[in-house]
RNA sequence: GGCUCGGUGGCAGAGUGGUGAUGCAGCGGAUUGCAAAUCCGUAUACAGCGGUUCGAUUCCGCUCCGAGCCUCCA
């Protein structure tokens, strides 16, 4: 088998991957809190994990990927008040658009999707444990967990307990043992959403669920544990606090978290107003161009999010579905995604700007294949899209398919006879003119010996 | 203030102790009635200053600049 490395947040090297249990890896990944629509920036560790998943797949018998849809939150229950919604309401719809969204990212669907709400019950025996433990008290109606009963306490995100003091800037609530020590269940009022628990009617800390669907759905450890670099610190730490010392063991053996999106060379923010939402996009342009621009960075790097970025990878898809539609007739032999030139590339690290330049290469090659090598050259150039999960569409719905509103097909093809008997008629002023006005509809035509084929641009 | 991560050609973006990815844009060709698409060729880079080395963009140190996290946040 041909060896995986992956960058561990915890020790900051990049690391031979080896699971606990070949026969059944375990990865899991932060999904969202489902109160609004999800922006670029959500999307970027959907499409990262999901090129994970895909490379666990084909290296493993057994990948068990669990996404985990967050349902009770602070800011599900503003957006039911402000919405006058039933919290149910409002977490069901965002996490169906979820679903939606990341599916036209060409994103697999994760093998678990755990809801909170349906583990309140292991949340509750995880804070149990804990206070049996030593590792968390009760305290004005919350339970808190006690930071410095756990020795390493800060290892992952790389901080002492004493240097998170000195920046400390927020209020510290009077009932909390340390500053540093933070909720696993917190209590509700009438109007909020509560579940019956030894402490009072309340609801669970954000860190908790992630602890106690881990363990319920996935065991004690877990291979994989992925999301946004801003999770590392408290989210994940405060995960790896719970489930370390109230289950034992390492709890996971490699974290993975992906750097920003920013939006023309800015952090995005509501405040700022550049937040853009996958929904949003997905009406301008198809979900392989996001996903492959979302690809075009090594996930470690930040990506700018901008128009150009749009703009390229919208003609760089073009070129390799142009070098598609020009071999149509050819049936393309079978390869598989492991033997294809951009598969090696995702092994290391998911490198997918080196495997998007064995994608070029490929789609080059077959654009200069001889007859005898079309076949072949077409079956690796379709095994490298597989691999990005990227040309899945069939090229001549690519460039022909949308624009309802515009010109038709027939409209088009009706035009491009006419220029073609201008042509036969050596009429080239007539011939161009056409022409012209398609391009102006956004209508590109391309002349070969074989005839006159057209793409919207 | 503490911690972490970066600064590569016009732009985007990999990588490497010694033959300077890849894409877009540019330039020159082939092809085309002219285009488009495609193919061929080609210029431009490794923030600055030291150090290690036969040799550094790649390792080490310092400086400058930028980004992120520090208990809402992908």
């Amino acid at each position: 088998m041909r060896e995986l490395k992956l960058t561990n947040t915890l020790t900051g090297e990049r690391e031979i991957f080896q699971p606990i249990d070949p026969e059944r890896v375990t990865m899991y990944v932060c999904g969202p809190t489902v109160y609004n629509l999800a922006h670029i920036g959500n999307a970027r560790p959907v499409v990262v994990f999901d090129m994970l998943n895909r490379v666990l797949r084909e290296l493993y018998p057994s990948v068990i990927y669990a996404r985990n849809i967050t349902d009770i939150d602070d800011k599900i229950i503003n957006a039911a008040r402000e919405r006058g919604q039933a919290i149910d309401a409002v977490s069901t719809e965002f996490a169906d658009k979820y679903r939606e969204d990341v599916a036209a990212l060409n994103t697999l669907t994760p093998d678990l999707e755990p809801h909170a709400t349906d583990n309140i019950p292991a949340m509750i025996d995880l804070t149990e444990r804990l206070i049996k433990a030593g590792n968390a008290y009760p305290a004005d109606g919350h339970v808190l967990f006690a930071v410095e009963s756990m020795p390493g306490y800060g290892a992952l995100s790389g901080r002492k307990l004493e240097d998170m003091l000195a920046g400390a800037r927020v209020e510290v609530a009077d009932y909390k043992r340390h500053a540093g020590d933070f909720v696993l269940w917190k209590p509700s009022a009438a109007d909020e959403p509560g579940w019956d628990s030894p402490w009072g009617r309340g609801r669970p800390g954000w860190h908790l669920e992630c602890s106690a669907m881990i363990r319920a759905h996935l065991g004690d450890a877990i291979d994989i544990h992925g999301g946004g670099r801003d999770l590392i610190f408290p989210h994940h730490e405060n995960e790896r606090a719970q489930s370390c010392c109230a289950y034992g063991g390492d709890f996971v053996r490699y974290w993975v978290h992906n750097a920003y999106v920013d939006m023309d060379g800015e952090k995005m923010s509501k405040s700022l107003g550049n937040v853009r939402t996958i929904r949003d996009l997905l009406s301008s342009y198809h979900g392989e161009v996001l996903r492959f621009a979302l690809l075009s960075a090594h996930y470690r790097s930040p990506l700018n999010f901008s128009q150009e970025l749009l703009d390229s990878a919208k003609s760089a898809l073009d070129g390799f579905y142009a070098a598609l539609r020009n071999n149509q007739d050819v049936e393309p032999a079978h390869i598989n995604v492991t033997d294809c030139v951009a598969f090696d590339a995702l092994l290391d690290d998911l490198n997918t700007p080196e495997s998007i330049a064995a994608l070029h290469a490929a789609s080059k090659a077959l654009n200069k294949a001889i007859d005898a090598d079309r076949a072949k050259a077409k079956g690796m150039l379709l095994a490298c899209g597989t691999a990005l999960g990227i040309l899945q569409v069939d090229p001549e719905v690519w460039f022909t398919g949308g624009g309802d509103n515009d010109l038709s097909a027939d409209v088009i093809d009706k035009l491009i006879a006419e220029r073609r008997d201008a042509k036969a008629n050596r009429d080239f002023a007539r011939a161009d003119q056409i022409r012209d006005e398609l391009i102006a509809a956004g209508i590109v035509l391309e002349d070969s010996p074989e005839g006159t084929i057209w793409r919207r641009a």
